[in-house]
DNA sequence: CACTTGACCTGTCCGC
DNA sequence: TGCGGACAGGTCAAGT
């Protein structure tokens, strides 16, 4: 599940945590979740420093010293965990969902010089960890690919439309969810955000006005920015840098409400399937025209 | 071009 | 208690 403001929210726990450690070892329990030559982690990973940690869209970047960055997609189920002595100071984290590490889907560990590790871990192995030059990471097919950040302050009402207008007869919920039109929104976010602008996620681009559109840009960038108020949603595995989880959830008007009330009409929340997702709406605040499709 | 399905994986939950 | 199946969701590739 970690969309962008889980990720944004693991980026800063790193970015806070890891500049200046260097690496002193790389454990892989599962090789394909970084797959990478015996000689380039020697040479690259191995010994260098963290200078830095980004992130675009659902992929996190972290810049070592070597020339080098990792790039780290969490999919569905990765985590990106913390431990030390000291926990970096940060004590034992009371409501951690994670326990022990390593455990059964530790797949790779950075082991630091100062004795703290960086666990990723990943329950279904979906995600993955690339080695880069750091001069090639905006070119890299899936970095290249992003359409804006949401949050990003050159990012206007304007460009968003601009954006999903490429895709005139596609249902708005499966334009939110693709990557290349607008970068970080995944499931969570995307019924949050059509809930709040009152569109039904089958509607087309081409049937929604604009006024609808400024207001769903609104809408987007509202639900992504609370979410990383709140550290993000822990529906099942995500947790932050410190094996802690977000609390948005508690915040979510349609997502995992299924036979709730709406907050807005208190009839039932409804959960149906969109774009080959499970998709949580409100079918009286989300209404269609009649007799549309 | 747009949409659907399957693949990649593991764990949980539901019904029998 | 066990077992099969549906489901969870990010992305890509292949098929309709």
């Amino acid at each position: 599940m970690p969309e962008l403001p889980e990720v944004e929210t693991v980026k800063r726990g790193l970015q806070r945590l890891l500049p200046k450690r260097r690496i002193k070892k790389v454990k892989m329990n599962w090789y394909k979740s970084f797959l990478v030559k015996q000689e380039e982690l020697d040479s690259y990973v191995v010994g260098s420093r963290v200078i830095s940690v980004k992130r675009r869209g659902k992929v996190l970047i972290i810049e070592l010293d070597s020339k080098y960055s990792l790039l780290i997609h969490l999919k569905m189920t990765g985590q990106l965990v913390i431990r030390g002595e000291d926990n970096f100071g940060a004590g034992h984290p009371t409501d951690s969902l994670v326990g022990e590490l390593p455990d059964k889907s530790t797949r790779v560990i950075f082991i630091f010089d100062d004795g703290s590790r960086l666990f990723f871990n990943d329950q279904r192995k979906f995600g993955w960890i690339k080695l880069l030059l750091t001069t090639n990471v905006n070119s890299f097919d899936f970095i290249k690919k992003l359409g804006p950040e949401p949050l990003g302050d050159k990012t206007t009402s304007d460009i968003f439309i601009e954006q999903i207008n490429k895709r005139q007869n596609s249902g708005v919920k499966a334009v939110l969810l693709d990557q290349s039109i607008i970068a970080g929104i995944g499931n969570i976010y995307a019924d949050e955000a059509l809930f709040l602008s009152g569109i039904h996620p089958s509607l087309r681009i081409r049937d929604i006005s604009t006024p609808k559109k400024v207001k769903l840009f609104n809408a987007i960038r509202e639900v992504l920015q609370l979410s990383i108020d709140n550290g993000g949603s822990s529906d099942r595995n995500y947790v932050d840098a410190q094996g802690n989880k977000g609390s948005y959830l508690g915040f979510a008007k349609v997502f995992r409400r299924e036979g709730l009330p709406c907050l807005k009409c208190s009839r039932k929340i409804v959960k149906i399937r969109v774009a080959g997702r499970g998709t949580h709406i409100c079918l009286y605040d989300q209404k269609l025209p009649k007799g549309y499709k």
